[in-house]
DNA sequence: CCACTGACGAGTG
DNA sequence: GCACTCGCCAGTG
């Protein structure tokens, strides 16, 4: 078999949020991560972008930092979908809108503070 | 090959 | 809390 083209980083980042337990919530950047582009959390949100109709992939499952449904503001419709998915599973949310993540979150390590360069 | 894009993340103002 | 900027990197035209 050749190998796909298009999507090997794709294919990394859906095997991923593939294997995010029910009733649990990952972020972009943790899946990014997990799939092997620790300093790409755009290739998250990308990766479910480019997520074809009927894949098997749980793609409510994945929220952005702050358990915010960042889905949103591309489509309110399927973002509302989403937040019945994950209700559905058992997961909260804050009055706000946001998942509990200190409740959810799959691995709620959070890797104090980027060292990012300085800007000054 | 070059330019632009983007379901993001974190910092600064 | 909101608006803007930079970084990061694969995919698409």
């Amino acid at each position: 078999m050749k190998k796909p083209a298009a999507g090997e980083a794709y294919l990394r980042i859906w095997a991923v949020a593939r294997r995010i337990p029910r009733g649990r919530v990952a972020t972009y950047g943790q899946i990014a991560a997990l799939a092997g582009y620790p300093h790409a959390p755009r290739l998250g949100g990308y990766a479910m972008y480019a997520l074809p109709p009927g894949s098997p992939i749980p793609w409510h499952r994945v929220v952005a930092a702050g358990g915010r449904l960042s889905l949103a503001r591309l489509d309110p419709e399927n973002a509302l979908t989403q937040r019945l998915r994950l209700e559905a599973e058992g997961v909260t949310f804050d009055p706000r809108g946001r998942v509990r993540m200190e409740r959810h979150g799959w691995k709620r390590d959070r890797p104090a503070a980027t060292p990012r360069r300085s800007r000054s």
